[in-house]
DNA sequence: GTCGATAGATGCAGATTACACATAGATGCA
DNA sequence: TGCATCTATGTGTAATCTGCATCTATCGAC
């Protein structure tokens, strides 16, 4: 039997917000409300949202408007620097339904397994922890 | 106003499963269960999660690995090719927690904001949809 | 004028990923 | 014996994504 590894970062382990997490977040928030980058990214802050790189949150969003999730004009009307709103499309909103359906079954699928109950309940002597 | 943009691939919007929630799902089955590669493939599949790669299942877990969140020995003892068998460490277990914690508040915004409520309840009428 | 907040973006190095393909033991079967 | 198939893990590579630093520009306060 070979040597078990050696752990070697302990640190660092905050969790961060990003791909799909922080694409669907986006996703979300546009749904009933029409809001520009900036606004966006402050509202994931104020929502308790773990830390992500604002330049992220830029880049996500002309992500997502080029893949037809959400569509967005420049809007001048107000005084200040230009602002892009995005809102969603009906694309973005059939996606989210979507991930709302994968992540109902991620979390359970998670709950689960911590709670020691495996996918199959077969073979329940195999691998068993010590 | 500039124009809207166009949507140009409303195909193939269906949500993989990689990043942080490959790697969590991962560590979740570790939790109460030692096992190789191809037995959390195929758990995954079973738990009915989105379509993944297993070269990015394997690759995940040797990053796990470097960062100390899971540790793994050579199996032989079995007959057939040998498996690299991983269990949870305590760093990985640590890790586990404070992502269902980030998890269960990620899904809280989403639900609210998908019920129209914003994060903070003021500005009613800003970016409302029409 | 210049400082800070707002608003969005780019350049680049490094990490991650999908897809194709490689390796190897075990089993079945003609 | 030869050969296909399943099990089990991996590599090579191009494309994509991310974090960090940096840049542009508007506006209000001092």
């Amino acid at each position: 039997m070979a040597q078990r590894s050696t752990d070697d970062d302990p640190q660092d382990v905050r969790p961060r917000l990003h791909g799909e997490l922080l694409s669907t977040s986006l996703l979300a928030f546009l749904k009933n409300w029409n809001a520009y980058g900036y606004q966006l990214a402050q509202r994931l802050t104020e929502a308790g949202m773990p830390d992500f790189d604002s330049a992220t949150v830029y880049r996500t969003l002309r992500q997502l408007e080029k893949t037809g999730m959400v569509s967005s004009f420049w809007d001048t009307s107000e005084s200040g620097p230009a602002r892009r709103m995005y809102s969603l499309t009906r694309a973005g909103e059939l996606f989210l339904n979507g991930w709302m359906d994968v992540l109902q079954n991620y979390q359970t699928v998670l709950q689960k397994a911590i709670a020691g109950l495996q996918p199959t309940g077969d073979d329940p002597e195999a691998g068993a922890k010590p």
